[in-house]
DNA sequence: TCTCCCTCAACAATCGATTTACTCGAGGGT
DNA sequence: ACCCTCGAGTAAATCGATTGTTGAGGGAGA
């Protein structure tokens, strides 16, 4: 069917002229000089039989395997979803290949990393995915590859690729602002981490902004999942049901359990209260009440992450910290303005 | 960091044997004849060293790259990405590399599945996504690499892995049936395509067994996305509210879709209409109601056609033609039984 | 006319792992 | 004394692509 392979010998035989002769031609090696018409010849016969040079030779040779490694929570959560597709897109378009490994809770995420780099020979990690920041980012930088964080931020560590967390929990609070609410609630994450202490500080920075007095027992420590924001909106409505018309939730699936929770004790959305997600995905189209976000491209986040990281490999850029602030509110159904 | 690679010719130097005995005495080559103590001795020291064979230079020399492709339509639904962490975890845990990509609508499919087997070398497609099989099946073949549809299948096409659509669908219809219902609308996809098609007559075998007449009116084309979901809900309401009490739709996105028209239009979910959908998935717990759904083991369908795909590269087997059976009902808030 | 320098390529060595074909000595059988 | 067979490894070739080095032929300047 695909009758034998098409290598440089092959074509070499074809044409007349030595491997490395057209290994150069094809690449349009500037120390190689040839004749125009042979240059031609030789593009034309590659084409015509359909050479494709063969990663394992040239990866053998190069000492490199153009390929990224990427480790993630669960493809599940659309977030991550899309930033694996923009990375994949990336790295496609590159030439690279990329490694997608899901971290299974309760198996030590160190093993995955290793296990990409020492067996599979990723040339860099894009990382989306760890506990405890401090204990990890020293192991991962003792594997010897360059590593992106995405979607992921450290205290003095080179190379991350983020939306503009801060700005987005702003953003997200001076919109219930905007159309009238002062009583705001926040379903935090663990403020400890990044992203959620981010979003935290932004959704601050609207209250000063508006000289809205904090209220420090409006805040709830809910966490990412649908499970942990349907948690923390019960508790918050055991303490402070009525006392609020809005909430800014942490994320998308957290928003969606808030949500469950506040239909379950009939509290209306957004009658009652309004409610705000961080990020956006398919998923805020499909529940109901539709769920007003903060959208940020998240695919071409994923994208900008792969194309930084080959970037460096290619010794194009040193570093790359990069923060898209582009986010902007989609107005779904969750949020109303407050009449009064 | 990382100090100078370590090779079967660094071994070699260090223990004294050569490289080819080194290799065939770590892979435990049976045309090997070597005392135990040496042995013991290469395989202590590649321990110590940390050896790791280099992929490139095994496919190289093998000529095979240890890769599989999958095309996937979107990372975003997250039956697909149920799909794929199993397939991933099933090629790592093989030694194998998954490299995923998907379809950008309107970009020729062809292109993808020929990028992939041509420039990356993989193995083997996996494939999950096809919009015309009866002409791209046979394009597919001619790439000259095995290939498995996955949640799919074609009449008279060898490898495929998928559930049991068809006892799915009626699995999904006989649960209405049995808490009451007789008046069962569906949400169909396009009839003539493998998954929307079983379902289809899954639906009808159903109704045929309780004796209750098919009515085609009562069956609307949707599709399987969220939009086509409300749309076809649109369209049935129009014509027949209030004259069925449930409905099953072929896919969770589009039962989701449904459901934001039923409440839309002010048809309570479960009081007026029950909905039933196909697949389980996080969504199906983030919707209000959340829903009830046909759950069958999508990871497991991945990793299993991943598996399949490396059995027969390796020639284990010949083919693969698995179907899970094992669907059951996972009873939500959005179906309940009718008292009359 | 004699170097010297381009132009246009060819040669050969590598990258790391695998595989096929040997080698070398000790012991066994006749 | 001679041939053979094991046991225990060794040597060399190979996979395909990529350099670093070398060389033949021709034109130009001295």
């Amino acid at each position: 069917m695909v009758g034998p392979k098409v290598t440089l010998g092959v074509l070499a035989e074809r044409t007349g002229f030595d491997k490395s002769t057209i290994s150069r031609a094809l690449r349009n090696d500037p120390t190689l000089s040839i004749r125009a018409e042979n240059l031609a010849l030789i593009k034309r016969t590659a084409e015509e039989l359909g050479y494709r040079p063969d990663p394992a030779g040239r990866s053998l040779k190069a000492s490199r395997s153009y390929a990224l490694g990427a480790v993630v929570p669960s493809l599940q959560n659309q977030i991550h979803a899309q930033i694996v597709e923009g990375a994949q897109s990336a790295c496609l378009a590159a030439g690279y290949s990329l490694l997608v490994v899901h971290a299974e809770p309760g198996r030590p995420q160190r093993e995955l990393y290793r296990q990409l780099v020492e067996k599979h020979r990723v040339e860099g990690l894009l990382v989306l995915t760890l506990q405890n920041e401090a204990a990890e980012l020293p192991e991962l930088a003792a594997l010897g590859v360059p590593v992106v964080m995405v979607n992921r931020r450290s205290e003095g560590f080179g190379n991350f690729v983020v939306v503009d967390e801060r700005a987005g929990g702003e953003l997200a609070t001076r919109h219930l602002i905007d159309i009238g609410h002062r009583r705001i609630a926040h379903l935090s994450g663990e403020i400890g981490r990044f992203n959620a202490g981010e979003r935290f500080q932004g959704y601050r920075d609207a209250l000063d902004k508006a000289g809205i007095a904090f209220d420090a027992d409006l805040v709830e420590p809910a966490g990412y999942s649908f499970e942990q924001g349907a948690a923390a909106m019960e508790r918050l409505l055991d303490r402070r049901q009525g006392t609020f018309t809005a909430v800014f939730v942490v994320t998308l699936m957290a928003a969606a359990g808030a949500i469950s929770t506040l239909r379950r004790r009939g509290v209306a959305v957004p009658g009652d209260v309004s409610v705000m997600a961080f990020h956006d995905g398919l998923l805020a189209r499909a529940i109901s009440p539709t769920l007003t976000t903060i959208a940020y491209p998240l695919v071409d986040m994923g994208a900008a992450a792969a194309k930084g990281m080959i970037d460096i490999l290619e010794k194009r850029r040193a570093a790359i910290t990069m923060t898209f602030a582009e986010g902007r509110v989609i107005e779904r159904e969750s949020t109303a303005a407050i009449q009064s």
